[in-house]
DNA sequence: TAACAAACCTACTGATTACTCGGTTGGCTT
DNA sequence: AAGCCAACCGAGTAATCAGTAGGTTTGTTA
């Protein structure tokens, strides 16, 4: 009987995980998510305690299944010209799944709000994200092959910032913005103003 | 009688613009917003005829005040050293109006949601935006003091990208993020690059 | 085969949601 | 003084919200 819950669980989260990406967390419904798994509320929250722990439930799901697709090693140093292909085929992806733009985006405008369950969340993948960028640069740095004056934490909150600045004007305009492109530009101008 | 029912509006405005700072649109309630205006929820309902109306004059009235404030002219044409001049001011301002800078936040992140009321207010916005900064540039361009092949519409969109990625950093982490400084240093660089 | 537990269900809770109906009040205009 | 209307309020509306109590089914394991 284990199998049969683990296939409901995956269920939920598939479903949940849309409810969240149209409605964000306050304006998802946990009748509506349990009707799209045909399950019923009781039984949805057998297997979830509670609404902020289906989030987070779902939140982790994509962070790991995302972290391994895109396989970037968020623990360990990447060379900087990797990491700048890398960066390059996040954007490129994305492109292709405007519904798992939408999840993040949405969410991380919903965490800045009083008491949110994904604003632990939403920093800390931040911080891990923009950790990791900041060590490939200072490496870059140390290796004399980038600018010795680089402000590299900079740098690297200013890579994530044009990416999801850009994912929140494409998600509302997408026929006035080519996002892969204007971001591919930017790591370009990037690329060229960092180099020693 | 006329005066009365003036401040009353400006009352509920005022509350509503908290409510919807600190719980985004869908998580806003009437009847709390009711409440601080010091007014029955029925009260409330006469002078705005929902809750969705009342979100559009939240905005409509931040629009207007802060556009008078800031003093830019969104429908002239201002040379590009004062757009950059303009945008670092800015961003200097709003770092000292977190609650401003948030609701911002928040509701550009939920626009992106089915259905939501400020949809059209977000889009509009940015295309506001940035077509102010686009003709800028391109003035800058035509007149040859920038650069004759600058993507005047990407890098406009980059402004405000990075603009609003780093309000939402600093929204999430305000002691890792020196927004001002990260914006500065930002702009900086593109006015370097963007040079004939 | 007996015990056990995961995986559900029906039925319900009280709270809250945006919003409506049908008034009353009180100041301004004619 | 008569009439009018903006500015409210009390009392409801039906719907939805997340979550609970308590029971039943069903497969696994001892």
């Amino acid at each position: 009987m284990v199998a049969r819950g683990d296939a409901r669980r995956e269920r939920i989260i598939a479903v949940a995980f849309q409810e969240f990406t149209a409605f964000g967390f306050r304006g998802a419904s946990l009748a509506r998510i349990a009707d799209g798994a045909g399950i019923t509320q009781p039984g949805l929250l057998h297997h979830f305690p509670g609404k902020a722990e289906l989030l987070i439930a779902v939140l982790h799901e994509r962070d790991q299944r995302d972290g391994q697709r895109i396989g970037i090693d968020l623990d360990g140093v990447t060379p900087w010209p990797r990491l700048f292909d890398d960066l390059r085929a996040l954007v490129d992806f994305n492109s292709r799944v405007p519904g798992l733009v939408q999840l993040f985006t949405v969410l991380n405008g919903e965490a800045v709000t009083d008491g949110h369950p994904a604003r632990e969340w939403a920093r800390e993948r931040y911080r891990r994200l923009i950790e990791h960028a900041d060590r490939s640069l200072r490496a870059g740095v140390e290796a004399g092959e980038l600018k010795a004056d680089l402000d590299t934490l900079a740098c690297a909150q200013r890579l994530f910032a044009v990416m999801d600045g850009l994912q929140q004007q494409w998600l509302l305009d997408p026929d006035r913005v080519d996002m892969p492109r204007a971001f591919g530009a930017f790591l370009a101008e990037v690329e060229r103003s960092v180099r020693a």
